[in-house]
DNA sequence: TAAATGACTAACA
DNA sequence: GTGTTAGCCATTT
């Protein structure tokens, strides 16, 4: 496995329960671009990275190759405690990981909320 | 080596 | 709000 991988893997892990994080998001954070973040996923070799938690940026599970939108995903971020609303999506001004430092808020000139 | 392939995104129209 | 386009870059073939 290549380091790039390793530090994806180990940001995904980083992302608690009951948040998420974005292929962008973790590809900014690891210095790659999110396509690399989402083939990771697509590869992810074990259950212990909450790879569900890792979703597009406008807040919505992205679909598959296959064509279809893993359903399992969200029925795990669905019991992790994450909010879709009657589209399918997440508002990622609630539920978006501030990153491991609270970079993310930081990147967008944002304050972090209480 | 060279080309094809993505669980993507930002910037447009 | 929708649709298109260009850029992305490690992995795979």
């Amino acid at each position: 496995m290549s380091p790039l991988y390793v530090s994806i893997y180990e940001l995904v892990k980083a992302i608690p329960s009951g948040q998420v994080g974005t292929y962008g998001q973790i590809g900014r954070l690891c210095g790659c671009s999110p396509r690399q973040v989402g083939y990771a996923m697509a590869v992810s070799p074990t259950d212990d990275i909450p790879w569900q938690r890792v979703i597009n940026s406008r807040g919505e599970i992205s679909v598959r190759s296959d064509g279809f939108k893993d359903t399992e995903q969200y029925r795990r971020l669905k019991r992790e405690g994450v909010v879709f609303d009657a589209r399918g999506r997440v508002d990622l001004a609630t539920f978006q990981w501030s990153g491991p430092d609270g970079v993310w808020w930081s990147e967008h000139h944002l304050e972090p909320p209480l």
